[in-house]
DNA sequence: CTGAAAGCGCTAACAT
DNA sequence: ATGTTAGCGCTTTCAG
């Protein structure tokens, strides 16, 4: 079978011996056509595999039909599961309402490719993967006014600036594990955590201070560490926590308690006979873990349909969540 | 600073009493013009920041300036390092050109993100992340005669059928690793693979076998295990080659290197006074496993690049090298 | 219910 | 060297 590659709506109206107008009626739905036509165009383009050009459409009607999807540029270097994760669920989201995803890796300090992308109109809407205490990015759009949606919330500085702000439920969730963990045990519990700028880890400190003052506990007895980056810091802050009696570890993510694990370890600590751990943020490496460790968990891709999904409702002026929020589960596997 | 969204070139050419065509040349630097009206115009649209509608450019030039990039959809549950750096490289390499990256999720059996890219015209060409020897999206682009670069050299059967076919040099390393490799100690070495449907290990396995041809080293010296694609199957396999009095491990990738590792450990091997082991791909693994694991090493970011950068030298009919070939490292980490 | 015509913003012959 | 004109393939008033 050959393959006739540019069929346009001009050759399908001549053919039909009807006008342009017609056909793209039939296509679209959009104005009054009669049933018959109707299905006599779609016939013969069902027939003739005729596809629109998205450019064409898209020059008339001012839209590109495609999402500029803002990847951190230290995703080269580094797996992040949470980027790949919900990369993938908003590219199979943007497929099914036609939507393409075009990609761009981006920094705070270099906007560069983002930047182009706008001047240049190549996409309706941006999608942010993570959102940050002082972001330039998100300066950046609001300051042009275009539309885009978050992974995350929002900091209070850009508040309602997204159209689309899509979050797991952290304070929920983090202040509900939070009890659960503060609640197995006694004494002191410290909570590590890495870079405070980013909001998700503001949420996660919320809901662990949340979970604190409903339980009457002191923050003098809950310890918090933060900028934990990298196994030193991380073995650094550790131990100096079990030299204050801490035994009893919450971790705002799965890279820390990894971390936190390894050091406990070092200093020939049993979990969960000599100490507890458990993790605010899960993935694959908790759950293999020796042993597993218990954690927070919360479905990347759900998020990252549910944003991309929102966006493109908007996008379409059709009723939409602008903050939609994922729901928590709570995976005890016996590390505390 | 307001930002006048839709500077047209019609408004520049009215402003500047001159016509669209001028400005058009003034800013595409074709066709004749006095270098006084074209600093005219740049020195207008650099004040008032104009930047030209990728779209309507699209349009009259039919083509797009995206490109589609093929990931595979395991890619969503598995950290791919070469997936991830070769996607940064690419998109790096594509800004370069003023090219943008549309991402599409394929398997081999579901093409259906790629088909509609190609039907809808929304890239001007397609770069495949890996090449297997039946491979459906191959011969779909081939069929459709839709321009692609590959990374990683096509199967036999789709000889040719690329406009670029960008490799590392497989064959060449892989001899010379394995060289290396058999040269440095006595007895029977065996080559641990997986899937043999993927180009890339019919090319190492190639290389591997020269390697042994020029040693003058007989094939039963030399047994070959493929389809190892997980614990199990690599611990059973190892443990059968040591039952064969094999202490030499030559694996096709990291993956398989990190298991052989754990199954020699887990029989109470050690590397390298008791077993020997080596892999033919490299990652961060293997650098910090304990102990390092010697490994040939490529460089991904600089294939990405050259894909990318070959394929569009080729859309715009520029000079171009249809089969870039990136060169090799060897890595000796004390493995063997 | 259908069609004619203008327009989206740019490029590219073809004049001049 | 610059302007005129006609598209690229679709959508969308506005008439009939």
């Amino acid at each position: 079978m050959t393959f006739k590659a540019n069929l346009t709506i001009d050759d399908i109206a001549r053919e039909l011996g009807v006008s342009k107008t017609t056909v793209s009626r039939a296509i679209s739905g959009k104005g009054r056509i009669s049933a018959a036509t109707r299905e006599r165009v779609q016939a013969y383009i069902e027939l003739h595999n005729y596809r629109p050009s998205a450019a064409a459409k898209g020059l008339a009607e001012s839209r590109t039909y495609n999402l500029a999807l803002v990847l951190p540029k230290d995703f080269i270097n580094l797996d992040i599961p949470f980027v790949r994760n919900t990369m993938s669920a908003i590219c199979e989201e943007a497929f099914h309402h036609n939507y393409n995803i075009m990609i761009c890796l981006c920094t705070d300090d270099a906007p560069d490719h983002l930047v182009r992308i706008l001047d240049h109109r190549k996409a309706d809407a941006v999608i942010l993967t993570r959102t940050l205490e002082n972001d330039r990015l998100l300066d950046f759009l609001a300051s042009r006014g275009f539309p885009f949606a978050t992974l995350g919330s929002l900091p209070l500085c850009n508040q309602d600036k997204a159209i689309v702000e899509a979050d797991h439920d952290q304070l929920g969730g983090c202040r509900a594990f939070s009890l659960a963990f503060l609640g197995s045990g006694t004494g002191k519990a410290a909570l590590l955590i890495n870079d405070m700028n980013y909001i998700v880890n503001q949420s996660r400190l919320a809901g662990f201070q949340s979970a604190c003052r409903e339980l009457g506990i002191p923050l003098e007895q809950t310890p918090v560490c933060s900028g934990i980056n990298d196994q030193e810091s991380c073995c650094q802050a550790v131990e100096g926590l079990l030299a204050q009696g801490v035994r009893r570890f919450l971790c705002s993510d799965e890279d820390i308690a990894e971390r936190a694990l390894r050091a406990l370890k070092a200093n020939g600590l049993r979990i969960p006979q000599d100490a507890v751990l458990a993790s605010l943020a899960d993935s694959d490496k908790l759950q293999n873990a020796v042993p597993p460790i218990s954690a927070l968990h919360f479905d990347p891709l759900a998020l990252g349909s549910a944003a991309c999904r929102e966006m493109i409702r908007a996008l379409q002026d059709e009723p939409y969540d602008p903050k939609p929020r994922i729901g928590y589960e709570i995976c005890m596997r016996g590390s505390f």
